[in-house]
RNA sequence: GGCGCCAUAGCCAAGCGGUUAGGCAGCGGAUUGCAAAUCCGUUAAGCCCGGUUCGACUCCGGGUGGCGCCUCCA
């Protein structure tokens, strides 16, 4: 192994196998990850790869590697369905409600960044849009056709499978003897059904069009990765990802090109798994189609990224009101305990405790858990178990008391950093003491229930709790007096 | 039709050839004026049929069931 090897394990879509991750170049790490279309709504399935891929790029950059991630924006559609007709679904959109291609395209990139913010997910360091990198993918066109494995017919480009026997290994499927005909309409152009356009030559009325050296056109459905990834990632870069419903032709077509060109391409391939709602797939044909902006007005956006990492990126995950119901106890306890400590470290004695050393232990326990479960292929649902490990170390700590303030520093900061750095689903926002205009009206409310309390009048002490109670103020009493807050 | 994934307790969800996953819900106890929160204990599991093994939830084979991809989709 060498000086590069990490402890990082990770499934490689590619091989079908765990593989050690061994950075190109040591203490670096160059990630692309399939972005999004931008031509409508951004849905649960963006959360879900979003949020994984999320995770996986804190997870690096928390072990102390540097990482590129690079996003793209697809503002060039692809097109509708398989029968060539050209027309792309961003076209298609912007002529039914007459605006420029452009215009729609920049409306759904930006709501798609202010979901992604709203989700906590880091944004990328580069998100190229195709429709900015025209010469790139001309470039790299230019350079197929050079290498026998592209074509030119009538002004558009194809790209020939034949040519490329690796082509179908990374979706696993023989595409030797595939039916032609059957499920793809054979265009004229294309000497074999299994080609794939490359460059497309615009008809009349295409309104994003570029001059090229085969005529006025515009790029096929999948060069734009392959030239993107090259142009800031290099020839050869660590880590592709995207979801699993891009496996095949789109990923299977980028290998193609970009090592058609000579390129080594990515190293390590991942796949996320899709969304169901309710148990079926989500789609907006069966009428399930959840945007991202619904399940927000919903749940917290913290309850949401639990959602996601409470099952393995790799396996499929339901979106369900019971799960979802299941699941806010779950982020709760998490808070609370982050609560408790946060008060538990102001109001702790400063000189070093003889218990802290034990308690630091079970600390770093659950904390050397965590790490090898994220190491372990981003396994978070088994480091979410460590986390509430952690949660009891913590919570057991300050009942027991006689911690000292810097062991309960260390212990909070521990489970800020694996839920709050590394998982995004907790923030020390969140255990702060709420505020407001409505709190100096509820701090009196609860000052005149501990006057009630003192006066041994439970009846309305209790009564008042109740009707607060009612009006989403939580109230708990501790040793060092009453906690509220408001229920989310 | 081709390819792939999964079947774990009431629900969600991991690891592991023999040793407590975890969360939600339930039950008992501690604590509390009563609660809440918390802690302790506890209930509850591995779709079916074979095989390998001293031993299988964990490996192999065969069933059955569910899901997904194969067409734009994350």
């Amino acid at each position: 192994m060498s000086d590069a090897a990490t402890d990082l394990v990770i499934h490689d879509s590619f091989s079908r196998t765990k593989r050690p991750f061994v950075p190109i170049t040591p203490g670096h790490v160059g990630i692309y990850v399939c972005g999004p279309t931008v031509y409508s709504d951004t849905h649960l399935g963006h959360a879900k790869s979003y949020v994984s891929f999320d995770v996986v790029v804190r997870w690096l950059r928390f072990t102390g590697l540097r990482v590129r991630h690079v996003e793209n924006i697809t503002d060039v559609g692809h097109l509708v369905d398989n029968s060539d007709d050209g027309e792309d679904k961003l076209i298609r959109t912007a002529r039914l409600s007459e605006v420029h291609p452009l215009e729609l395209a920049e409306k759904y990139a930006r709501l798609f960044f202010s979901d992604m913010d709203a989700l906590g997910v880091v944004r990328p360091d580069i998100s190229p849009r195709a429709t900015g990198h025209i010469l790139e993918q001309q470039a790299l066109i230019r350079e197929l056709l050079a290498r026998g494995h592209a074509y030119e017919v009538n002004g558009s480009v194809y790209y020939s499978v034949a040519s490329f026997p690796e082509y179908g290994r990374l979706s696993g499927r023989d595409t030797e003897e595939g039916e032609v005909g059957h499920r793809v309409a054979v265009r004229g152009e294309k000497r074999d059904p299994r080609d794939f356009a490359l460059w497309k030559r615009a008809e009349g009325g295409h309104i994003l069009r570029w001059e090229s050296p085969w005529g006025s056109g515009f790029p096929g459905w999948h060069i734009e990765c392959s030239a993107m990834s090259c142009r800031y990632l290099g020839e050869s870069f660590d880590i592709h990802g995207g979801g699993l419903d891009n496996q095949f032709p789109h990923h299977e077509c980028e290998i193609a090109q970009s090592r058609g060109a000579g390129h080594g391409f990515a190293n390590t391939w991942m796949h996320n798994n899709l969304v169901t709602v309710e148990g079926r797939k989500m789609s907006k044909s069966l009428g399930n189609f959840t945007s991202i902006t619904q399940a927000l007005e919903k749940n917290e956006a913290d309850l949401v990224r639990l959602w996601v990492l409470s099952t393995h990126y790799r396996s499929q995950v339901d979106y369900s009101v019971q799960g979802l119901d299941a699941l806010k106890g779950a982020l709760e306890r998490l808070r609370a305990a982050l609560r408790s400590v946060s008060e538990a470290v102001t109001a702790a004695a400063t000189p070093a405790a003889t218990t802290d050393a034990a308690f630091l232990a079970e600390v770093a326990t659950a904390e050397a858990a965590f790490t090898a479960a994220m190491n372990d292929d981003f396994n978070t649902p088994l480091a979410l178990g460590a986390l509430f490990d952690l949660a009891r170390v913590l919570n057991t700590g300050v009942a027991r008391g006689g911690l000292s303030r810097a062991a309960l520093e260390t212990g909070r900061a521990r489970f800020l950093a694996l839920g709050g750095e590394v998982l995004g689903v907790l923030d020390a926002a969140s255990a702060a003491p709420a505020g407001g205009d409505a709190a100096r009206y509820v701090d009196l409310l609860i000052e005149t229930r501990q006057r009630l309390k003192a006066a041994k009048a439970f009846d309305l002490a209790d009564w008042l709790r109740k009707e607060i109670a009612a009006r989403g103020v939580v109230l708990e009493d501790t040793a060092s007096g009453p906690r509220w807050r408001f229920n989310a």
